[in-house]
DNA sequence: CACCAGGCAAGCC
DNA sequence: GGCTTGCATGGT
């Protein structure tokens, strides 16, 4: 990968294993949106980006050299050699074909705060209403952007959220997730569970606190794990998974998520959080046009 | 109007 | 322990 910079944009030259459509729509992250053809805008922590294909080269807005070396870099995971990880993936037939769907996805190095709150959204939710969701958390309680005459807004930080009430949650229209949200903040700001010890510990651990957490179950704990942790064996199991796993490895019948993880650990083992985000992107394109 | 959406907790046995 | 049910809201 080559980083140029030219003017007040940045480019990006020889970037192997990326497509912004790939890794901005297999479920992993809700907060970039796709502008026009080959272009997002989107914020991560508290940076805007407007990123965007043009030809082989990704060219970079609203950021510096400094800023992409020091976040950018890290968020879209650039030290990652996916070539190795799509070799080993592609032994297995039913990955084969995935990895070939999305082969430009990239697991992102999302903030952990965000994807606690973000992943306890998700739940019996669809992806949509989830965006629209968080959306309305930033724009109360984050920083506004203006950014080519539109409003962004930074997803708040912890400190951002001291003494809130249950009742400012409301408006967000989030269901009976507010309160698990609720709950969430306050545990993280009275110091019940501290981010950055679970930024250290090991992967079993780490899970066993999450799970502490109201609102957070297996699911959503891989969630966490894999997005906000880089924890890549973390295998979310939901119903697009279950599907796609009951469709392509158990001739389309009923097993349970307890039954596919283990399989999933079998065969995909370290590499598992890769695997689910191919299967998962997937699973979106093959079932759902098979439905119709 | 039923059913579903990146599930989970609480209540049963 | 495993299995069932209620849960807020919005879309089809």
């Amino acid at each position: 990968m080559e980083l140029l910079k030219d003017g007040d944009r940045l480019v990006l030259r020889h970037v192997k294993d990326f497509d912004l459509d790939h890794t901005f729509l297999c479920g992993q992250c809700f907060r970039f949106e796709k502008c026009e053809e080959n272009r997002y805008i989107g914020v991560a922590s508290s940076h805007l980006l407007d990123i965007a294909r043009v030809g082989d080269n990704f060219v970079l807005q609203h950021t510096t050299l400094d800023e992409f070396q020091n976040f950018w870099s890290h968020y879209f995971a650039f030290d990652i050699d996916y070539g190795k990880i799509k070799h080993e993936l592609s032994k297995d037939e039913v990955l084969r074909n995935a990895v070939h769907h999305g082969q430009g996805i990239r697991i992102l190095r999302q903030d952990l705060f965000e994807t606690i709150l973000s992943f306890i959204l998700s739940q019996s939710n669809n992806i949509t209403r989830i965006r629209g969701i968080i959306l309305a958390f930033c724009r109360k309680f984050g920083k506004r952007i203006v950014y080519e005459g539109k409003e962004y807004y930074t997803f708040p930080r912890p400190e951002d959220l001291v003494g809130i009430c249950l009742e400012e949650l409301a408006d967000l229209k989030a269901g009976y997730r507010d309160k698990y949200v609720y709950h969430a903040i306050c545990a993280i700001n009275e110091g019940k569970l501290s981010l950055d010890d679970l930024c250290h510990m090991p992967t079993v651990e780490a899970k066993k606190a999450l799970l502490g957490l109201s609102g957070v179950g297996e699911k959503v704990a891989n969630c966490i794990l894999l997005f906000g942790l880089s924890r890549f064996d973390a295998f979310p199991i939901d119903v697009w998974i279950q599907r796609i796993m009951e469709h392509f490895y158990y001739e389309d019948q009923k097993t349970n998520p307890a039954v596919i993880a283990q399989m999933a650990e079998n065969s995909f083992g370290d590499l598992g959080g890769f695997a689910q985000q191919y299967l998962f992107f997937y699973a979106r394109e093959h079932l759902q046009k098979q439905k119709k």
